[in-house]
DNA sequence: CGGTTTTGACCCGCGC
DNA sequence: GCGCGGGTCAAAACCG
């Protein structure tokens, strides 16, 4: 399914740097923030990055996965690099909020609470291990929020070429 | 044909 | 120790 709906422009990781400035925002306050629907059905909803004191992320996920630090042995203790986690809320119809990367579905989950399942994305850039979930709140259908885990070490592969037609998008989001 | 989606199984941390 | 919940793998189906 590679449609993509453009929307948002930011060359390379411009997105996720201005994220990243904001920081030591609670999971509960994301959970705030979905609470109090916001009348502005603006695109932007929320970022917040999540620090999950009581291991909650995979801190042993490494399953057969990428990346850290090479098996060399059991690491002091130094190596739990929380990787940030980037909510987004975002009023759409469809889950495929296509950011200019490439994603390969991995998983979909059922959540409880929530009717709707949740999807698991990978970015399918070799070496870039950057992922991605998107879930939508069975109480509004028209909310879906977007987390994405890590951060993209590559250019974005799509052509910016039809700036314009980004820019009209933007425009049209940003009509409130 | 190759890459991607689908979908159930598996894995792992945590709470009981 | 076991069940639950969330996250990932992997094989087959699918689609261009």
């Amino acid at each position: 399914m590679e449609n993509y709906p453009p929307m948002f422009p930011s060359s390379s990781s411009h997105e996720f740097s201005l994220m990243n400035n904001n920081n030591t925002t609670h999971a509960k306050e994301e959970l705030l923030f979905q609470g109090k629907k916001s009348t502005n059905n603006g695109f932007l909803g929320l970022m917040a990055s999540m620090e999950t004191p009581s291991s909650d992320i995979n801190s042993g996920v490494t399953n057969s996965v990428e990346q850290n630090e090479p098996k060399s042995c059991k690491k002091k203790g130094e190596k739990k690099i929380k990787k940030p986690r980037y909510a987004f809320q975002t009023r759409s119809q469809v889950d495929i909020l296509d950011d200019g990367y490439r994603w390969r579905k991995y998983g979909q989950k059922a959540v409880k609470n929530n009717k709707f399942p949740r999807s698991y994305y990978r970015c399918t850039h070799q070496g870039c291990n950057v992922k991605k979930q998107v879930q939508r709140l069975s109480k509004d259908e028209g909310v879906v929020v977007t987390t994405y885990e890590g951060m993209h070490s590559h250019p974005i592969e799509k052509s910016t070429d039809n700036f314009e037609h980004i820019l009209s998008q933007m425009q049209i989001y940003a009509s409130f």
